[in-house]
DNA sequence: TAGAACTTTCAGAGATCTGTAAACAGCATG
DNA sequence: CATGCTGTTTACAGATCTCTGAAAGTTCTA
């Protein structure tokens, strides 16, 4: 077995991890091909025959990882075709989205003590997740923000 | 229309923003209905009737709950039913389980590296992410344990 | 502007997943 | 030990979701 089948099997796994996460399985497969792709970047044919998916199913993921920030359209040369590749940073702002939900929980536990009031059974379990989330949102994020910092200093 | 109706309107609202970050759209109705719940726990039936679900639906959905640590079986003195209540300190495990996932990214990460090595297109793309994982999983955990100091400071 | 090369959209098929209802198992009590 | 009450499992039905194939749309070239 050569290198290339097992890093598509790698791939393949990876991706089936992901999909556990939450994310949508074709969409998965197609960043972990672009991510353990040995080209620089790929166009939406190579993905469809990599994964052996149709053109439609190449579209409908792209356009669902272009927002999130994990893939790029990349500007080709000479080529009609879009090119895609996996983008720099891209797990900071993967992270970032998730952030986004940290915040999120906690509005969402602070209208619930708006409504029960703070000194009710439901009141203070509510308490205890609105703490949480705040305080777990406010350490996130300069985390993220240090780890951009280090990140472009050590690619220069 | 009263305090009831929004809190459980609010506990639905939470429940399908859960379901879109993964959660099993009727586990996280079942983990919502305990923690808006005004009761200090409740029992099968009563969560059967809360979410006009059958009591397999609720067993299925405690089953994935527990073991997450989520929500924990209460012994019902008095009661021969199962009664389940919100756990304390259950956001920390579910942060807990999002970190197991980091370390897992990190894992795969490597194996990438592994097999393609250090010096090339997919090396480098995976040695970010290997970096990041595993710098973000090693700031998570102290900062996980913290919060469970400070909180379990605070309760008593 | 016509036409070619791609991409996106959309309706329908296929697969997957989830809840229900009913059978099964466990347990306390009389 | 039998009975009644609960929780759990399983086969099936229903719903949801996702991919495909084809038509429509877009963009670039000649």
């Amino acid at each position: 077995m050569d290198a290339d089948e097992r890093l598509r099997e790698a791939a393949e796994r990876l991706a089936l991890t992901l999909a556990q996460g939450g994310m949508q399985k074709t969409t998965a497969r197609v960043m972990t091909a672009l991510l353990y792709s040995g080209q620089e970047s790929m166009t939406a044919a190579d993905l469809c025959a990599e994964l052996s998916i149709s053109s439609g199913a190449v579209s409908t993921a792209v356009k669902q990882l272009i927002p999130i920030g994990l893939i790029e359209r990349v500007p080709a040369p000479g080529s009609r075709r879009d090119h895609y590749r996996f983008r720099h940073g891209a797990w900071a702002s993967l992270m970032s989205q998730q952030n986004a939900m940290l915040s999120l929980m906690g509005d969402a536990a602070q209208e619930g003590i708006d409504i029960a009031g703070e000194d009710s059974t439901t009141g203070r379990r509510l308490h205890e997740m609105r703490d949480f989330y705040t305080y777990m949102s406010d350490q996130l994020i300069p985390m993220i923000d240090t780890w951009r910092q280090q990140y472009s200093e050590r690619k220069s």
